[in-house]
DNA sequence: TGTTCTAAACGCATATATGCGTTATTTTTA
DNA sequence: TAAAAATAACGCATATATGCGTTTAGAACA
């Protein structure tokens, strides 16, 4: 990931994600289990490194218990 | 793509941003230079060819002046 | 029929997301 | 402080999203 902008949106999701996975008390691995991905994936993707594809999110939410638009509710900060 | 439920997932929201634009009555063309992405891209994700990532589903959601939660608000056909 | 517009369907190179490990670091807890 | 748990940070192979171009197909229209 080169662009700046899609940097800032990958950490802003980062970063939301990992209060929803908080909320709901899940560590990465837990999450990582219920979602069936890796948890490598789990951590680049609330560290901001990666900017997931959408069937990523998708199983994300459903583990999380909630839906893609939860999931992308949030705010890039400037 | 080879998933059956990643290929549903992309045909759905495929259908979704197409219907998206055509209420905004923008060709492919229209909304590929708006969002700065090329118009194969348009097509791919309309046809449910790929998964797209968020960065693009975020230049296609301001292209189309809504917003991410509004671009993945759709239903997964069973 | 010929022209224009729109979208599909290719091909191809490159960047990067994903999947699966291992090791290091940090945080939490006993 | 020591141990355990959680997360970060690697490396590496593979799948695939992206970017850019060209060609084909179909529809609308003159």
């Amino acid at each position: 990931m080169i662009n700046v902008k899609n940097k800032k949106l990958a950490a802003a999701l980062g970063e939301h994600i990992r209060s929803l996975r908080l909320q709901k008390e899940l560590s990465q691995e837990q999450l990582a289990y219920e979602a069936d991905i890796p948890i490598s994936q789990i951590g680049r993707i609330e560290r901001g490194e990666i900017n997931a594809t959408v069937s990523t999110l998708f199983v994300i939410a459903e583990a999380l218990k909630t839906d893609l638009k939860t999931v992308v509710d949030f705010k890039i900060k400037k």
